[in-house]
RNA sequence: GGCCCCGUCGUCUAGAGGCCUAGGACGCCGCCCUCUCAAGGCGGUAGCGUGGGUUCAAAUCCCAUCGGGGCUACCA
């Protein structure tokens, strides 16, 4: 049997950090064992779902390259993969059970099953509602005919137990008095997480479910909804959770947890698949830097890691950086380019893309996020607006800076060639007569010339900056030090 | 409260009875390199939650305990 397994976000967010790695599991799986992966949309909730987090979700989706084979967009022999679409689909099966026995009309009252529950509390006793407060079903059959509104609640069998081996977790047994007669239809008609979910992954043939472990104990009902489908349930997969620093299940109070935030702040995709796939799964050999093809050929579910894992964004900005480094000059410059337009405000000319091109090996190897970039080229292409004050202070309120200043003025403007050899070897020379060290005469010129004590190396800064622009910043600097 | 899951350095992990004096990575600290910042090199810091067993031998098996997490919605 060929495997099939799915995503199935819901739109009542955006597709944050968690559940791209859900995603990206799924994807690993799928492409390891020449499945299909299958993107769908599990919209059942009605008030929070909104088009916008669908837009957001199928957009990043795209942006990590997890690219889906059937579903959402692509379309396939299942429909819209949206469940939405899908209501009387999951109205046809709810009744069904109903007819069959498996499923009854619901009419206990909230206030009745806060009773039952803290009654269940103080009893020490399983919380799980049971069905016992319900009319007799004469009672009930008539009260629908004469048009009561009653949600639908499957009947779980009791006494009884639902046994299934998780690829992750081993072997799971749930007794029946643990779960409770869950609502598969809602009193207004619309089907709840659990039917439709189930009804999805029976009608599309999925093979295997790999999810979150908040839907653990879940899956009992799923597998007994599965089972009076008259179908064979799939086998599960329950992924640990994503934890804040705080040990707590990753959310927005720990920050930025949307996708969109970490490309926002200059994040690769293939760094963020590449962390992801490490945080809770290991390569072995000490491996943690591997392409998705890579991971693919390596991927084994049931070697997943049960713990929660605390998710590290220190971790993955270093692993960023590695991506970043590994580039080669021309792709880091084209994804980067637009970045530092928008940070001047303006397109670069032809001649200013081979300065950045010049100058890219240096700057990438200082560039963990690609949002820092227009910082470390902005000398390059704009006027100093303003000194670095922290910089400003310690490297040229020194007796060294004048010196240092004219110094460089004079051994630049008479230079013959205009290489970084020939300017180090000047400015050496320059040191040496002056008798400055080179942390003392070199800092002044940077900051003359860049803004700032940090900056990429000077000798290629000066020769990508050009002869006249230097002369210019170095005589501004000096003019300022009276 | 009930049920379920989990428990190796601060964090992510390797480890499936002797290869463990517990390995790697991030972080942190130090040194080297050095025109700044990085990168890189070298070194260091730090861990098997606790208590009992089983065994010649336990991070690895068993029990208990403690701790953390999840679920307990007409959310997913």
């Amino acid at each position: 049997m060929t495997v099939r397994v799915r995503f199935a976000p819901s739109p009542t967010g955006y597709l944050h950090v968690g559940a791209a790695r859900t995603a990206l599991y799924n994807y690993l799986f799928a492409r390891a064992k020449g499945g299909t992966f299958i993107l769908r949309s599990d919209d059942t909730d009605r008030e929070r779902s909104t088009d916008e987090f669908h837009d957001d979700i199928l957009e990043h989706m795209a942006w990590l390259g997890l690219e889906w084979d059937e579903g959402l967009v692509k379309g396939g022999e299942h429909g819209s993969y949206r469940q939405s679409d899908r209501y009387d689909r999951y109205r046809e099966v709810a009744r069904a059970l109903v007819d069959a026995g498996d499923a009854y009309y619901s009419f206990a009252t909230a206030s009745q099953l806060d009773d039952f529950k803290s009654a269940a509390r103080e009893a020490g006793t399983s919380p799980a509602y049971d069905g016992s407060l319900e009319p007799d079903p004469h009672d009930a059959t008539s009260r629908i005919r004469e048009g009561a509104q009653a949600a639908i609640r499957f009947r779980v069998p009791r006494p009884g137990e639902t046994r299934f081996t998780d690829i992750v977790r081993d072997d799971m047994v749930f007794d029946h008095r643990q779960v409770d007669d869950f609502i598969i239809l809602r009193s207004d008609g619309t089907p709840t997480y659990h039917l439709a979910s189930t009804v999805d992954d029976v009608d599309y043939h999925i093979t295997h479910v790999i999810r979150g472990e908040d839907l653990l104990s879940s899956t009992p009902k799923h597998i007994l909804l599965t089972l009076a489908m008259g179908a064979e349930p799939v086998t599960y997969a329950h992924l640990s959770l994503l934890m804040g620093p705080d040990g707590k299940k990753l959310s927005k109070r720990h920050g930025d947890t949307a996708m969109s935030a970490y490309r926002e702040a200059g994040f690769l995709p293939e760094a963020v698949n590449n962390y992801l796939a490490i945080l809770g799964w290991s390569l072995g050999d000490d491996v943690e830097i591997a392409s998705l093809d890579a991971m693919v050929a390596k991927f084994d579910l049931g070697a997943v890691s049960k713990n929660p894992a605390v998710f590290d964004p220190q971790k993955l900005t270093w692993l960023n950086g590695v991506y970043i480094r590994e580039m080669d000059d021309r792709a880091f410059v084209d994804r980067t380019v637009a970045l530092v337009e928008e940070d001047l405000g303006r397109e670069l000319t032809d001649g200013e893309r081979d300065q950045f091109m010049e100058i890219a090996s240096l700057v990438k190897e200082r560039t963990k996020l690609l949002s820092e970039v227009a910082d470390h080229v902005r000398f390059l292409f704009s006027d100093i607006e303003r000194y670095d004050e922290a910089s400003w202070k310690k490297v040229m309120e020194t007796p060294e800076a004048p010196i240092a200043l004219d110094g460089a003025s004079e051994a630049l403007s008479g230079l013959g060639d205009w290489t970084t050899e020939a300017i180090d070897a000047a400015l050496r020379a320059m040191l040496e007569v002056h008798g400055l060290s080179a942390r003392k005469g070199f800092q002044p010129i940077r900051v003359a010339v860049s803004g700032s004590t940090v900056s990429p190396p000077l000798f290629e800064s000066l020769k990508v900056l050009g002869r006249d622009v230097t002369l210019t910043r170095l005589s501004n600097a000096r003019a300022l030090l009276s």
